[in-house]
DNA sequence: ATGGTTGCAAAATGTTTGCAATGGC
DNA sequence: GCCATTGCAAACATTTTGCAACCAT
């Protein structure tokens, strides 16, 4: 889906739940678009900051909430006391974490989400999000 | 294995580090494993005070600190701003949560622990330990 | 006796909130 | 003009840290 395509549907999005469209939540939602992978909020606040556009910590934080709310971002990594987030635009995946270089690698498996579903199926468990973080170390880390 | 194997385990493992034995992480590490399931930092300070023990709220941390290094303890959900614990004694699982109730469902899959060695071996990845975390609604809460 | 450990309070993080001013609609 | 939104600072929640007193070895 192209950027323009992107901002239409966000600005869809806010209209239709009641909220307003303001130059802010605008540029926040640029950034993270344009964000090709993960995202910390922390250097989210400091990337907004241009000449004409500064956004408050506490906005960005106000903004990332809705973005949740609306799926259109997940929390997909947590470690430690930090979260790292992601656009909700690709394909669902997982991912593999180095703790060394803090390296991040997607992954998808059609096989892991079958079985997810058959497990929640036999709890009878309605999933709505999942999350799976395989943390350990990297090739290039290993080899030195 | 038995509370007061682990005890001794968990004292020769401190020992062995050259780390000192003290009553206040002996009172930590008996009401973890004491504790059934899962756990939060919070409520085990409040349950460890008792007429003649009490310890201070960085004395936890700091012993938790020590069990995550040791491999005693895992963070195995993190919702929210929330972490929760287990103590690394059954054989390894992972988790169906509640959005609604809280409620946690233990669950394990050998298919899925070998899928994702197999995806592992594909990025030459060392895995040392992962989290896989299902949220949505619990059979009970749906009924309601 | 000595060096790690404790408790306390302060600091450091990460996130939310109250409120007055602002600005979409 | 109305009411949601913003920015600021203060409040909160969680975790870490500096330091003096303490205590396991």
């Amino acid at each position: 889906m192209k950027k323009s395509e992107l901002l239409k549907e966000f600005k869809h999005y806010i209209k239709k739940s009641g909220l307003k469209y303001t130059p802010q939540r605008e540029a926040i939602f640029r950034k993270i678009i344009s964000t090709k992978g993960h995202f910390e909020i922390e250097d989210l606040i400091h990337k907004i900051k241009t000449k004409n556009m500064s956004v408050s910590r506490a906005t960005v934080y106000r903004t990332l909430n809705i973005l949740k709310e609306m799926g259109l971002v997940n929390e997909v990594i947590k470690y430690g006391n930090k979260t790292i987030y992601e656009v909700a635009l690709k394909e669902h995946h997982d991912h593999l974490i180095c703790k060394k270089c803090g390296k991040i690698i997607e992954f998808h498996s059609d096989e892991i989400e079958k079985l997810q579903d058959k497990i929640c199926n036999k709890y009878d468990f309605k999933p709505e999000f999942h999350r799976l973080e395989i943390f350990g170390i990297c090739k290039e880390c290993r080899q030195k």
